[in-house]
RNA sequence: GGCGCUAUCAUCUAAUGGUUAGGAUAAGUGGUUUUCAUCCACUAAAUCGGGGUUCGAUUCCCCGUAGCGCUACCA
């Protein structure tokens, strides 16, 4: 029929709530999230805790929040109010598997009933017994189907017992002891599998919840999901999957396996080499466009030239047939660049509001970006602007927000250096302090309303100066820069100037420029 | 050990049964410049190995090799 390629996507984002948001959890949510709106479907978040243990508090919110920022959106499913309250909508609830625990017995039992799964009362030293000995003698380890075998009697028997000591045998999934079943994978592809190499897997746990493996099964079928994209480590799973939707009778939903991110040694993402969370990223001060841009290109690219991506333009290309199959290196230097890219783009004002934190982490602002007041110079007007301004300035030399406040720190304090730093190479200590003396004059002398325009980034009239003069360029904006930085790398020093003077008045630039001169005098 | 996946510059990747194997990041060199950054130009840098198929394979097939993933009452 073709209703069934017409039939509306829909994908779903399933994480387990368990800690922070793991960049390839983000990759993974981005690519179900661009499927689902290129194709006009719906995406859906569902929270897969059914491991009550590992629960960690927050998580929910906390996953909302970042993928929030990053604009990955749901359409339905677990969201968080106003309030911070955990709630959902939309009309295949509930969307938390914790509250779907009927649902899940009912179909368990259905498979029991038709001897598709059996209960298995073997304990875990068996378990691990059994498992030692496999492996001892190089084989699979395997559960050996003990629980299958056993007669009406010694079945009924058990369960006496287990009743009486008050706790619930397992339940597994019979696998078939014949055939193969392929997994037809929209990234990689066919992929066959030999049934008898399935092992029996537990569905249901003792203390009633199941697993991810009936769990994802029942509701993805019952969420009508009807693409399932997850990451690579899924796909040796996905066979016992395709066989419980068998035993359900129900059609199975596509499936688009993404490769592995990896550590730069190729091993699987994780901890311990580097940062992993969207929140790390984030803090460091990735932009999340930047970020968003540099995931969607793991794994995935448009086959074009193209390197920078608004996540419009991503929805609109996106295309699971150009995922490609083998796994990617997260490599920070090119996050770096475009993240770089991304900060060149920003409006100074919005950048100085990015920055703020940053400043204030550093120590360099403290309170609130209006009615800011600015520590070290608690006397000088410190207004919105003088940040826009030095936001201008660093615009095109920062990569990562967090470097804001190494680089400037002169613009909230007053420079130390040693006084040699004054001398350009290709002069002398007294010229510099000639030069600096000039200066002394030349900003004195300079009307104020030069500096009161909105012009205030350019050099003209310093440059003016110099040639009328006819300095040595260096001579003379080399000696300014340490005196006004006392760094050996700034922007343009008569940019500085025209920044220090909008924040902190003329004043402070001659003071400056004073300081030098009596530290060269010395 | 078993099962599975993958394999193009250091990294992300493009391409093709016939190309000087393309781009980007990083690196290096040069230019612009008062420094840093930006920007521009240039340079170096790859088809894992062996067999087939073919007039011709980096591309298709097989076998190796390597890497990775899975192998729980975790997901």
């Amino acid at each position: 029929m073709a209703q069934t390629s017409e039939k509306k996507v829909r994908t779903r984002f399933a994480p387990s709530p368990t800690g922070f948001v793991h960049i390839g959890s983000l990759r993974t949510a981005l690519f179900s999230f661009l499927f689902a709106r290129h194709n006009k479907g719906a995406h859906v978040l569902r929270i897969e805790d059914t491991d009550q243990s590992r629960l960690v508090e927050g998580a929910v919110a906390n996953l909302l929040m970042v993928m929030g920022r990053m604009g990955v959106e749901f359409d339905e499913g677990a969201y968080v109010n106003a309030e911070g309250k955990l709630l959902e909508r939309g009309e295949f609830g509930p969307y938390l598997q914790s509250e779907r625990l009927p649902i899940y017995q009912k179909h368990v039992q259905e498979l029991v009933d038709s001897k598709k799964a059996y209960h298995c009362f073997c304990t875990e030293e068996r378990l691990d017994a059994l498992r030692k000995e496999q492996t001892a003698l190089k084989k699979p380890p395997m559960y050996d189907k003990l629980c299958k075998s056993l007669t009406e009697d010694e079945l009924q028997n058990k369960m006496s017992e287990f009743n009486a000591a008050g706790i619930s045998p397992v339940v597994r999934f019979a696998m078939p002891s014949e055939g193969t079943t392929t997994v037809h994978d929209l990234v990689f592809g066919d992929i066959r599998y030999e049934n008898k190499l399935l092992d029996d897997q537990v569905i249901l746990k003792s203390d009633g919840f199941p697993t991810y493996h009936l769990a994802v099964v029942v509701d993805d079928h019952y969420m009508e999901i009807t693409h399932v994209v997850r990451g690579e480590e899924w796909i040796p799973s996905t066979p016992k999957h395709l066989l419980l939707y068998e035993a359900f009778g129900w059609v199975p939903t596509s499936f688009a396996h993404l490769p592995l991110i990896l550590n730069p040694d190729k091993s699987k993402l994780s901890k311990r080499q580097g940062d992993v969370s969207v929140e790390d990223f984030l803090n460091k001060g990735y932009l999340p466009e930047a970020l968003l841009n540099f995931v969607a290109f793991l794994g995935w690219n448009p086959k074009t030239e193209q390197e920078k991506f608004s996540l419009e333009e991503l929805i609109e290309q996106f295309d699971l047939a150009k995922v490609n199959k083998s796994g990617a290196v997260l490599d920070t230097n090119k996050l770096d660049w475009l993240n770089g890219q991304y900060i060149k783009q920003k409006v100074s004002h919005e950048l100085a509001n990015l920055l703020v934190p940053y400043w204030v982490e550093a120590g360099m602002l403290h309170g609130q970006l209006n009615n800011l007041t600015i520590k070290q110079l608690e006397d000088l007007p410190a207004k919105r602007e003088y940040l826009e301004f030095i936001a201008t300035l660093e615009k095109e030399r920062l990569k990562k927000l967090s470097e804001i406040g190494e680089r400037t720190g002169y613009f909230f304090k007053r420079p130390e250096y040693e006084p040699e730093l004054l001398v350009w190479k290709k002069s002398t200590a007294e010229d510099a302090k000639e030069k600096l003396q000039g200066l002394i004059t030349f900003f004195k002398n300079l009307p104020a309303e030069v500096f009161n325009t909105h012009e205030t980034l350019q050099n003209s009239l310093m440059e003016d100066y110099i040639q009328k003069n006819q300095y040595d360029v260096g001579s003379v904006l080399w000696p300014l820069r340490v005196a006004l930085t006392g760094e050996k790398a700034s922007p343009g020093p008569a940019e500085v100037a025209s920044v220090l003077f909008r924040g902190l008045g003329l004043e402070e630039i001659l003071t400056r420029l004073q300081t030098a001169v009596s530290l060269l005098s010395k």
